[in-house]
DNA sequence: TCCGTTTATTTGGTATGATGAAATATGAAA
DNA sequence: TTTCATATTTCATCATACCAAATAAACGGA
């Protein structure tokens, strides 16, 4: 009965909410991991239809503030720089059947995978190091079990974006693995292959421990671009 | 854990829809910058109800791949890496007021470009120095206006984003100014401090020329920390 | 004939009520 | 107490309706 939407100019009723439970889960009225209040609930506390309510339910889901599985109630999901990536990769998707599309991605790991192992080796600290060295023999223990090696591979890598203590580094990791995945996940592994990627950690490894900065990126470089090298024969791209 | 995005076992109606206008904008029956048939004829299109419709222009909007407007036409927009930008500065933002966020993501930059002029030093062509040169002229030349010299300070960084030619880059670019501006818009500005910097400029661009990356990563360092020690005093921050 | 203004029609934003199905809570039987 | 069947909540979707803003159409004056 009555209520028709009072703002004169306001535009959008369910930005108003969009914002309002922005703050609660941003003050910690609404904690990380528990679930949103049922629709009508919030159609009381907002004054609002279930179609506004339902509006801003999906404009949450899509920022990646909470997560939304079809049938049930939908939760909180505390921000932190992995949201990011979440909310990108539908976008990247689209990217990558772009011409060049995963090119330009891998481009842009390698660019910031030699930033990092350039810093390992001027900054990295002997825990760092030792770090570095466990998921070395991780790999080196995998060498048989390709399925094992990848997983303790893109550990090796992980290691490096944790170095410099930057959360912005580590989701841009899981970005790149989980983009990254759909073409590496179908070339085939074998354990030379393994043996030969594990070679070149080590060569990335002793250059950061004889602190030589240009010798890590060339290693790194050399390591990369013979992994393109491989993906691209494999799926016959031009680049 | 990342990776979910697909329907698994949820069937939403709302999700072949947007399937399908994602089809059609990637197969060009949809072209860019045209506006999307109206809610009605997409009920019809696709048998289902308004709601569902609804539904799934906003999930599109969401996705960055149409444009919505209030009480607009939404209007189809082709992807492009900017797009990535623009999805993702809800969330950005929302790190940024965390503490530290600012810095996380100005360290970001900075790794970053540190890359981008070592790059510079060692490969960039003819013309990009022609480029930097451009840029730097334009620098000097608004150093008494410094409205005009924050965008061509930003133009100057710009092109070194630019030299690797991978879109990617640029639009990390402006990713960093979008994200970064509120912080630096409400710092104040003087032809003093525009000289400053234009010197900075100035400083890794003479480095560029001799082919010094080391050189250049160390004038880049020392320009940016100044800038985000300015920052930090201006807003009493504690790192 | 052209252009600005008024009127009609379309269309987006929101509200209600209803329905089927799945998820959860409830309670009874073993 | 555990288990299973039932009741209830809640989500997903649909249909309908209304208002207000945007767009298209009609109109009238220069």
């Amino acid at each position: 009965m009555s209520e028709q939407s009072g703002s004169a100019s306001g535009h959008r009723a369910a930005d108003m909410i969009v914002a309002d439970i922005e703050k609660q889960i941003a003050s910690g009225v609404l904690k990380g991991a528990s679930p949103l209040p049922s629709e009508r609930e919030l159609m009381e506390e907002f004054g609002a239809s279930r179609t506004v309510v339902r509006e801003a339910i999906t404009a949450l889901s899509n920022r990646g503030l909470i997560e939304c599985k079809p049938r049930y109630r939908p939760i909180v999901r505390q921000v932190g720089y992995e949201t990011v990536i979440d909310t990108t990769s539908p976008v990247i998707r689209q990217l990558l059947h772009e011409p060049q599309g995963v090119k330009n991605l891998y481009d842009m790991r390698v660019f910031i995978e030699r930033g990092l192992v350039r810093d390992a080796a001027l900054y990295a600290s002997k825990s760092d190091i030792q770090e570095l060295k466990a998921a070395l023999r991780a790999n080196e223990d995998a060498i048989s079990n390709s399925d094992e090696f990848y997983k303790s591979d893109t550990a090796f890598h992980r290691v490096l974006y944790c170095i410099p203590g930057n959360p912005v580094f580590p989701a841009t990791h899981e970005g790149f693995v989980s983009w990254l995945a759909p073409q590496w996940d179908r070339m085939e592994r074998s354990p030379e292959r393994n043996q030969r990627n594990y070679q070149a950690h080590v060569a990335i490894y002793q250059a950061i421990l004889e602190r030589d900065p240009d010798a890590a990126e060339a290693a790194l470089v050399s390591h990369l671009k013979a992994a393109w090298e491989f993906v691209r024969t494999t799926f016959s791209l031009e680049n």
